[in-house]
DNA sequence: CGGTGCGTTGACATTTCTCAACTGTTGTGG
DNA sequence: CCACAACAGTTGAGAAATGTCAACGCACCG
């Protein structure tokens, strides 16, 4: 029973949709589930880093504390997403530290020593970990073309652009993944700043917020905003 | 001969060095050398990813180019280090722009396709490109700390720090990779700041610098700032 | 020898942060 | 079930950090 809901679980994930039943059933055999409640830590920095995750069920937050106070938050990862593959399969340790975001959050837990095993005797396990992998540097190199840009409203535009939407007759509605704290820490700008940079954008008629849902009335207007355009002259100056 | 010299240099990347010779034999086969010459296009962003790359000789730099002309770069790379692992393994295009820095800039070519045979047939080779893609995370989420550091000083005293450095009683001595115009980019920074805080630092009798040296007098109050003590205040009140 | 681009400096504009106050919501314990 | 505490979110005012623009010296290269 539990171990078929395992391997249900372990195909869901995206590298690992791809393998056949016969593999999936070997990966699930040192696989368990765990359960953590709100704000339990996963695993900290720097320790031994005995095991990977994939999110059945709630949230997870991987950051690094600072010394301020002032976390930075890395990643935010939701139902059917693995992280801690890179540490698991080469560091050792855990590069940053994760949280579960919510009560119950539920996670699948694959071992080292499981994984280590697979992997040499099966070269398709090998490419579903390549592939997790490859995945996760293409998230960090957008990520860090992201804190790249200067400008905070090119920031967040073009976060708010990325975010899973839906469309409804030029409109999109966009619910956003955690609270606008969140959402400032991970964009590395202050909250306040994120509050009035939505009411400007709000008082444009290019946006509306209430609460976690956000809706967007001008998607294009903020599509020009990430593309660089200036916000400030594009709202007076038709055409000097 | 050729062939030789490809296998010597193959197995000096971090990541094959495990790998017997009769492994490095294997890879070598489908590889070959190539020459750029300074600031020629290795390849461009979504061009399709036919090869990945090691520094034989020169340097390489990745960037992507952005709409008002300010290129952020993402890397700077060595002799002996590859790149482009995972736009092969995975994405099928290339994420970035790469380009030679040096003439010449030689490089070593390892083809899509036979990477992707190889990794099928040994797990040796498998696991090394694990590797390879480990290491590139670890790098990334380094970077994406970096950059979400508000305060430039912090920034750039963490980055100086982290930079190979010759130590002489107490004293670092730091050769830049690059221009202080690179470094600035790098960084995400205008040129002029970093060429203000520098001179700070040097009036402090921190660091002096002569063009792209850099010798850090006392490496004890760049931790402190990289460890986000205030610069300012801890130059006046010893002890409120 | 002239051109090109880096590095530096100054003056100034702008953005963003910080601090402080206030509101509304949520959750908790009595 | 209510009172209270804790916290997200908003707003304002002022401070601080950083970017922009302009000018200049200097080295390097053709």
């Amino acid at each position: 029973m539990t171990r078929q809901t395992i391997e249900c679980h372990l195909s869901a994930l995206p590298h690992f949709r791809a393998l056949s039943d016969d593999v999936i059933a070997r990966i699930a055999q040192g696989c368990r589930m765990r359960t953590w409640r709100k704000l339990e830590c996963i695993f900290s920095a720097n320790e031994t880093a005995r095991a990977f995750f994939a999110v059945v069920e709630g949230s997870v937050r991987i950051y690094r504390a600072n010394v301020d106070g002032r976390d930075q938050i890395l990643h935010h990862l939701r139902v059917g997403q693995s992280f801690a593959e890179a540490a698991v399969l080469n560091f050792g340790s855990y590069p940053a530290d994760a949280r579960a975001m919510e009560s119950p959050t539920v996670l699948l837990e694959i071992p080292r020593e499981h994984v280590l095993g697979l992997l040499r005797e099966d070269h398709r396990i090998a490419a579903a970990m390549v592939g997790s992998l490859s995945r996760w540097i293409l998230v960090l190199a957008d990520r860090v073309e992201e804190l790249s840009i200067a400008s905070v409203g090119v920031r967040l535009a073009r976060h708010l652009l990325r975010l899973p939407a839906t469309s409804i007759c030029d409109e999109l509605t966009i619910v956003l993944p955690g609270s606008k704290k969140d959402l400032a820490e991970h964009l590395s700008i202050a909250p306040e700043t994120l509050s009035r940079l939505l009411r400007v954008w709000r008082e444009r008629g290019i946006l509306e917020s209430q609460g976690r849902s956000i809706l967007l009335r001008d998607p294009r207007v903020l599509e020009a905003i990430a593309d660089g355009v200036d916000d400030v002259r594009s709202a007076d100056s038709p055409c000097p």
